[in-house]
RNA sequence: UGAGUCAGCCGGGCAAUUGCUGCUUUUAGCUCUUCGUUUACCGCUUAUUGGUAGUUGAGGAAAUUAGCAGAGGAAAGUCCGGGCUCCAUAGAGCAGGGUGCCAGGUAACGCCUGGGAGGCGCAAGCCUACGGCUAGUGCAGCAGAAAUUAUACCGCCGGGCUACUCAAUUUCUUGAAGUUGAAUGGUCAGGUAAGGGUGAAAUGGUGCGGUAAGAGCGCACCGCGCGACUGGUAACAGUUCGUGGCAAGGUAAACCCCACCCGGAGCAAGGCCAAAUAGGAAUCCUUUUAAUGCUGCUCGCAUUGGAUUCGGGUAGGCCGCUAAAGACCUGUGGCGACACAGGUUGUAGAUGAAUAAUUGUCCUCGACAGAACCCGGCUUAUAGGCUGGCUCACUUU
RNA sequence: GGGGCGUUAGCUCAGUCGGUAGAGCAGUUGGCUUUUAACCAAUUGGUCGUGCGUUCAAGUCGCACACGCCCCA
C-alpha cells in the first residue's frame, strides 16, 4: 500500500456504487464549500467518488480543476482512509478558492475524516 | 512618425519529482476468468449428460517493464448545412417551414467568392432580409379641410340678386326720384387648387409665359415612367433616340403572389453479449375491418391473425469511436471562392468521464475558456503580442 | 450530448389584428366598528429579461444574447 496511484480500483464505478455510499453515510466532514460522505468497507482500498454540480460551479474549467485537485490530494494521502468508499460534493462559490486553498482544505478534511474514523473503531471496541 | 483599415498567425516557455487515459511492448506463469482437450472421483439415465479436483492448449481481465501520443480558436451557443444510423427503397398530393438583386463555388447551406444597386467615410475600406403593393385583400391611433381611382372646410376669383355709402350725371320747383361707376357687407349658383396651425406621410421641383383668379394649362431645364437601341451570361448601366405632361404614396420582419429548396427522428441514433424479472419472442405465410406506428392530414406502407422453431430481454458490459468532403508543400486552370494533378505526413478518444499537481526559473506576468459520433459555416466571449498589404495626415531628403 | 418551453406591477397571470399596458391578491389612505378581521370607496406601483433592426409607431414582427424550467438512459 505504499504507491500513490489512483487507478479504476480506487474510484466509485456506477450508480449502485453512489447510492450506497448517500443512502447509508456513517461520517460526514464538511466545511462552507465541500462535503464529504463516506461508509467503511471490508475492502483493501480507499475508492472516491466525486459530485461536481454544474448547478455550484458552472464552468467546465473550473469543474475539471476541482476534480483533479481532489483526486490529486486523495492519492496522496490514501494511507489515511483505509478501507472508505467516500464521495466529495462541491458546494456552492467552491471555484472561488485558488489551487492553494483547495488542497490544504482537503487534507484538514482528510485528519478530521481519520479521527472521527478512529473514534468510532475505539467505541466499537469499549462496547463489546 | 502618428491615425486608420484589411488579411494572416501565436494563445506562456524551460527543468525536476509525483500522477491519469489510450496504443504498442516486457515479465512472472503467483491471482481471477472464458472456451476447448484429457485423467480421477461422485450423482443420474435406455442413451445422453451434470458437478468437483487436476493435466494441457488458446484467449481475456488485473498487475508489472519500457516507449509513443494526449483539448480549442472558439472545444461554447445549438442558429444553419452535410455525413452516419433507424424508421419503407424515402414514395405521391395538400398543408407547413425556409431562402429571396445577379452570376459562380461547394457534399450542402441561411456560408463563401466576384459583380450590380443603395447608404456611410477625405480615402483605404465598410454596411445592407436588396423579388413583387402598375395580382388581389387588409392596415394607418392622435392631429388635420382632407389619409387615397383624392376631397372642397377656410381662402382666392369674376358673375347674378340685394343692403348701405361715396362720386358723376339726367329729370323737375328749394328737395326728391332715376341711371351709371367704385368700395364694403349679405346671399345664390359657379371657377380654382397657388396658400392654409397639422402629420411619419398631403399627388413632381425651379423659372418664365399665361389667366378673372389659378392650374403641366403651355414652354425651358432638372427629375420620373414606358418603349427602342447599345454594352453586359445576368442583375444592371447609358452626355443615345423616341414617347408620356406626370397617371404609379407607405407597409409584404401584414395576409399573400412569384421563383427555388425541404420526409421524420436523432449516437440517450442503432447493433451485439447478458445477472434479475416477466411470459412470450423470432422466422415464414395470409387478410377484411379496427387500433397503433411511419409527420399535421389524405393516399400508401408496416405490425396484431395462423403455422413452424426456441430463445427474448432490464441492470451492467462491448461495438458504434475516429483516417477524415484530413493537414502541409509544389504545379496547372481561374480576377476569386475553389477545382485538378503529384508528393510528404499519419494527429485525443474519455464514459462518475484522462491531458494534471507541486517546486524552481525566465519573460511581455498569461485573457476567454475544457473534446463527448464526425465534418463545413455562422454567431457570441477573448489579456496581450507578432507579420504583411493599403489609405490619410505631418516631417525629412 | 440532444430535444422542447418560458421571462409583463411586490406575487399569480391576461394582453386577439402593431396604435399611449390591464385583472386578482398584496400595499397606502379614508369610511364603517369600542377595537381588529371582514366589508365599502379611493389610490400608489411597469427601462414589458437585455441589445440591435423593420415600421410613422414594437409588450406584440425579425435577429442576436442573458437567465430560468421541463423531457430523452
Amino acid at each position: 500500500m505504499d504507491d500513490y496511484g489512483f487507478s479504476k480500483s480506487a474510484r466509485l464505478l456506477n450508480a449502485a456504487d453512489y447510492k450506497a455510499v448517500f443512502s447509508n453515510a456513517q461520517f460526514r466532514v464538511s466545511t462552507r464549500h465541500f462535503l464529504i460522505l463516506a461508509i467503511s468497507d471490508n475492502r483493501s482500498r480507499p475508492r472516491l467518488g466525486l459530485v461536481i454540480a454544474k448547478k455550484h460551479v458552472p464552468l467546465a474549467v473550473h469543474r475539471n480543476r476541482i476534480k483533479r485537485l481532489t483526486r490529486d490530494s486523495f492519492r496522496r494521502n490514501s494511507q489515511l482512509l483505509a478501507n472508505l468508499d467516500i464521495v466529495v460534493l462541491a458546494r456552492k462559490d467552491a471555484d472561488k478558492l485558488d489551487n492553494k486553498q483547495i488542497s490544504e482544505t482537503f487534507t484538514a478534511l482528510w485528519l478530521e475524516l481519520d479521527t472521527k474514523l478512529k473514534r468510532n473503531a475505539a467505541k466499537l471496541l469499549a462496547n463489546e
